[in-house]
DNA sequence: CGCAGCCTTGATATTTGTCAAACAGAGTGG
DNA sequence: CCACTCTGTTTGACAAATATCAAGGCTGCG
């Protein structure tokens, strides 16, 4: 495929600008992480998802909200024009098929954060936010996964407080399901503890 | 544009068959309303999303998770088999390009779901389902507005109890802000007042 | 060293959930 | 027409989960 996109970099913390001089982009990320993000007015803050590498990353449709978009840790990300990417799209028929199906993805995504946020506790939220992390890395069993999220990224992604999440990971810890060899580290311990501590 | 369903009629509590008899099916929502739920093996239970009249229902892409559809109230649909379907897309280009904004639409929705979720207080959450409820249903200020929704159900997709709900909903009344003829209907007294209350 | 940022831990407060009871309306059958 | 029951709602007392407040620790860095 041809390349027709130029590359970026975030530093961590730095948000992506959609209208760089003149029109929004669309892009393909890296290397790194993004956190999707929404926020009220008095502050609360909340993580809408997270884009891993190999993940799109764009406001694919005009009458879509832009939501804010930041790196979690230093990124690369492949970015288009939207206009020049629009034309490219037209001509493969095939492409805008595999982004419905790719949003139809996301969508699946964010059903299951609702679900969590919803429903599960404050355990079960963190432990299936290692899992999901776990699985999204592919790190074989038993290896170091990088946590690409400080504590308090983690609570706003779960909807909880630093606090909490400091609590519920440690106690993960304490029962053998992962090591903390670091903060920014997790080494998934029982896979299947881990499973079930996630779900119900 | 030619009709090319069939029509189709779910009572109250009715989950819609994906797999009618031989494939999957997609459709269009005509009178009544469907909630999208999801729940975990214990029955803890989240209502992911609600379809009103004139909106799209369906599994878009073969690669989606199929979400568990359920009549609220009694409700009759357009629906297509998949496969006709598709060629009628691949035939029609805009159609896609219309789902996929359709789609990016219904994450916009999800997105403002997770905040909720995430961040809310309860007070702010029913305040906010029935701010949308209002604005979704285009009734004029000062209309009742009809609620397809048991307090149970609101519960379920506000991720709080049946009570916490009551509570919430007799303190907006209180406030002066709606009015509850009845257990199925809202009346928005102070628009501005339940638009405070819903966000921060 | 000493600061700054992030993480952990503890004590306490607040919100929301749980349990229980009573109430209201709709349908049903005597 | 009147019980009677069934389902959904409201309300209260209490319990549990999580947030808040506060302190202290660790690490990297000027």
């Amino acid at each position: 495929m041809k390349r027709l996109g130029r590359t970026e970099r975030l530093r961590a913390g730095q948000t992506f600008r959609w209208e760089d001089d003149e029109v929004a982009v669309v892009g393909t990320l890296r290397v790194g992480a993004l956190k999707i993000g929404a926020s009220l007015s008095d502050g609360r803050e909340q993580i809408l998802g997270l884009v891993l590498p190999g993940d799109f990353v764009g406001r694919l449709s005009a009458t879509g909200a832009a939501h804010r978009v930041t790196a979690a840790v230093d990124s690369t990300l492949c970015v288009f024009r939207r206009s020049r990417f629009a034309d490219f799209v037209h001509c493969n028929p095939e492409l805008e098929h595999a982004l419905l199906d790719r949003a139809f993805a996301e969508l699946a995504r964010a059903r299951d954060r609702m679900l969590l946020l919803g429903r599960k506790t404050a355990g079960e939220r963190v432990a299936s936010l290692l899992l999901e992390l776990a699985e999204r890395s592919g790190i074989p069993h038993g290896g170091r996964i990088a946590l690409p999220l400080t504590r308090g990224e983690m609570a706003d992604l779960l909807g909880l407080t630093i606090e909490t999440v400091s609590r519920k990971i440690t106690a993960l810890q304490r029962a053998g399901t992962v090591a903390l060899p670091d903060p920014r580290g997790a080494i998934v311990r029982d896979r299947e503890a881990l499973r079930i501590a996630a779900f119900a």
